[in-house]
DNA sequence: TTTGTAGTTTAGAATTATTATAAACTAGAT
DNA sequence: ATCTAGTTTATAATAATTCTAAACTACAAA
């Protein structure tokens, strides 16, 4: 990594994506390198939306991809591990009777959402809220699976 | 509570459901105190999506109440406090590249995630996991607010 | 290198959850 | 009994996501 020109630098990286979506079987097609890339080659982590990366890939007058292989490539990357899905409830919004601070098991198999007893859960250390942001309610959600 | 009959219990719920429904300035018509039963006159509390609950209200040869009403209700008795909403994104999936197990915030006013430091959360006690089931993931949500 | 084929991409249609609209209805104050 | 703001309702509109089926392509095998 020593004095690599941009463009060294850039096949570098596009060798690692390649071997990184082979690893998972996943063909390394153009449209999923270039995602792969808007993903993974970056400084910090970052959040999205499909329909956020979708912009992000389609402004410039670069090669456009189709909303439905974002959507493809998304779920492909989930699957495999790349990426991470953030607790959702699969566009449905889910609400519980139960307004008592209180913990989910949610069962990925099954998509039931289960109570977990308050007691049943102790945090012996939580962050500091953002300057002018108050903690409104803190969950935990533990996936299950068989 | 002593030997009331069925229908003096009946009408004990329903008079305490209107109190619930006024303390809080929401105007106890006849739907929502129908929805306020289905909801709160149980043993145990319970999870549902719009859908089920106006399923379940509607299947019954009973009166109906529109699709419409059951998600103002819905939202109502939210923001009344009486339900809670668990854990969604409202309707949107969100990704995250970074795979390793940590925590986010999720402001409530922006709708925008940011990463909490695995360590900056420290669980000193969990539940176990059904039989059958293996905990695929634990995620803490703090939910944040102005 | 050419070829065959399974895997992939694509535009557009279909589906699903949710929100908006605007007219009819009603709880409750006067 | 009347009035009115709040509520309900059917329906349309919107938005996210999934489906479909035809065109395309990576790559294994000849």
């Amino acid at each position: 990594m020593i004095d690599l020109t941009k463009k060294l630098k850039y096949m570098v990286q596009k060798k690692e994506i390649i071997k990184k979506l082979r690893s998972t079987g996943l063909r390394p097609t153009k449209q999923r390198i270039l995602i792969a890339q808007n993903l993974f080659d970056r400084e910090k982590t970052f959040h999205f939306t499909v329909e956020s990366l979708n912009k992000q890939i389609n402004k410039k007058g670069k090669e456009k991809i189709s909303l439905a292989t974002v959507y493809n490539t998304v779920e492909a990357f989930t699957k495999a591990g790349h990426i991470k899905e953030i607790l959702t409830s699969k566009s449905k919004s889910y609400f519980d009777t139960n307004i008592r601070s209180h913990h989910h098991f949610y069962d990925e198999d099954s998509k039931e959402l289960t109570d977990i007893n308050y007691n049943q859960v102790k945090l012996s250390k939580v962050p500091h809220p953002p300057k002018g942001k108050k903690i409104k309610n803190l969950e935990v959600v533990i996936r299950l699976q068989k």
